[in-house]
DNA sequence: GATGAATGAGCGTTCATTCAT
DNA sequence: CATGAATGAACGCTCATTCAT
């Protein structure tokens, strides 16, 4: 009741409701595509006027962009975590090929957003900065790429070739277990993990 | 001048028109996307009336299906031609990956669509009828894997993990190198294909 | 009902529902201004559904620009024809004001429609076209204007100013006279282009 | 610290922040018309929060109707001081005229404010309370007109005859000089101002 | 059969107004 | 009394689909 709770109730609030936009426009755009999430059908299912959403968001790209952005910090900060350095190259390729397969897995509907995003207008323009593809700010598996090459561990190719052979075959079944077309049991997960690790060793 | 004449004539007629609409919707979605291809713009390069667009498809989503149908027909038998069945399974699989790898850069536009198609609305339906994924119709790289794991040359994992392990990179070295993001020599596609093997060879 | 009266017909169908769309846009802009006249109620009273009028114009915008084009047009051929060249510049002066005022009041819908188009965002780029500013396709006004002075009948004033003389006190009077606040006689109106010209004259 | 005092001071600090949305109001029209000017865009130029605007004004059409009103009130005021009765009427008229021209001048933000206000829905219901349209409080303006006609100095004509021969000539002259149309030096306007009298005296 | 003018539901977005705090 | 977040009706505009010719 003082002054401090009633502010964080306030910012709790605001909070909330952009939460609660965003949320709708993941589920409904995960679930329909972009074509089924339009701005009212966002705004009914987060309870909101459509009105409301643009005190949040300049536009619905922008409402999109953010909701992108949000997800890509998620996972790569999840990606990043755990990893221990002091293992071979080989370990941690495994242990963050797992933990990307289980994130994808595990948040199916950040997945068929992510999808939607990149094969759609609004992610064109950031085709480039894809989980690996971002030159000025390497991620973990790019630095790993490299570090296996330099060591000799991994195939000479360039990154973005190890890159594809690594997230294509992750994120192509993941798509089709998501879709329920196939399922992945935790044998099948580590045997295709240890395949891809087999298509990029030397 | 009889009536099965005449309806030979209608009959490819309307074949050629058919084709110019196709021809057209390819073009335009593969350039810019389905937004990008309203049916009025349709029509005007196909050279016909919106109108006449519904006499050969109930709808645009249909025509759009069609559309895909046939590039798949196109794709799926330009893999089957060729292949030397008495060759070792590893010569076929590496002549087959080449021959799609070939394909996808030389028809850019085949391709892009194709890309657009499975990330929309419009594939989801479809998603199961993909290249590798139809039960009732095995194609030539299902038959290879098969033939492959009971010889013991290919890992005991399921035919969709070897296709998912072969397929997904090469369409995102392809798309890469379609949007001008890397740049496939001949040297980083066969040592690319070469990986793929790699990582479904026992 | 042979090949001509068919084009014929289509023509004038063409044009018809054209012009029912720009009449409603008149009478509608006339009466309740810009803010009163979407393009759903012009639709309506056109008789149209709303996506014709995209069909005729690109835009409100250029329907609007469109709507006052043709009514100027209108107005300025209305004062150029009958002008007889051999009179003198005060008999010249007197037939055409006469002429503007009794265009303006006969037509008050085109009327209260330029004066709405003028003092809007629409007419801001065209305020130095308005009937006397264009400096590179003088009007008859224009003309007699400088032959007046040059003749040394009228004031040495700039042409502005004898337009602003001559134009707004007639517009004024007509605008009070459309609203129905004041009844303009064939005497008062006598009188008053008397006094204009009193107004201007050496 | 009686009730007195409070609602003194409440008065004022509702006539502060009423002068500050009036002004605001004044500005954003003036400047970018009635479009650009949002209530939100009010409030903040305003300094007070959105609703705020509600306490003082029922809406934005009686917002907009009393700034016109106290923008009215002022030039009347403004053209009613220093006039010296005891001069001639064509003095008196030459007096108000240059005064009228200098406030319209120098008040560029009121004149166009004014200028949108008539040309628009607002002002409608308004237009018989126009400067000199009143017929229940006559000004300065149609007294002398009424002076000047009974003295046999004006031409016999309604007084609006003589008001539209007086002020529309100077409104239109001081648009297209706010607008850089024009540019009115002294010169200009003492001879126009003196065209206007020979318009009007007998 | 072929046409393309016409349609109107649906889109993203704005903004005057309200009301819980 | 003052606030500004929330609202939702209304806007201009698009485009898949229909149908009279």
């Amino acid at each position: 009741m003082n002054v401090h709770s009633c502010k964080l109730r306030d910012g709790m609030k605001r909070t909330a409701k952009r939460d609660d936009i965003i949320k709708a426009s993941l589920d409904l755009i995960a679930e329909h595509g972009f074509h089924g999430a339009p701005i009212a059908l966002i705004a009914e299912k987060a309870g909101v006027g459509a009105g409301t959403i643009y005190r949040y968001f300049d536009s619905k790209d922008v409402l999109i962009a953010e909701l992108y952005r949000e997800l890509e910090e998620e996972i790569v900060s999840t990606l990043q975590e755990g990893c221990q350095e002091e293992k071979s190259v080989r370990d941690r390729y495994i242990f963050m090929c797992r933990k990307l397969l289980e994130y994808l897995i595990t948040h199916p509907l950040n997945f068929r957003f992510m999808e939607q995003y990149f094969n759609s207008p609004y992610g064109i323009s950031l085709r480039r900065d894809k989980i690996i593809g971002k030159r000025d700010e390497r991620n973990a598996f790019e630095r790993l790429f490299e570090e296996g090459i330099s060591r000799q561990v991994l195939k000479d190719l360039p990154v973005y070739v190890l890159a594809a052979l690594t997230f294509s075959p992750i994120v192509s079944l993941v798509r089709d277990h998501t879709l329920g077309l196939i399922n992945l049991d935790g044998d099948v997960i580590a045997k295709s993990i240890d395949a891809c690790w087999d298509g990029i060793k030397r």
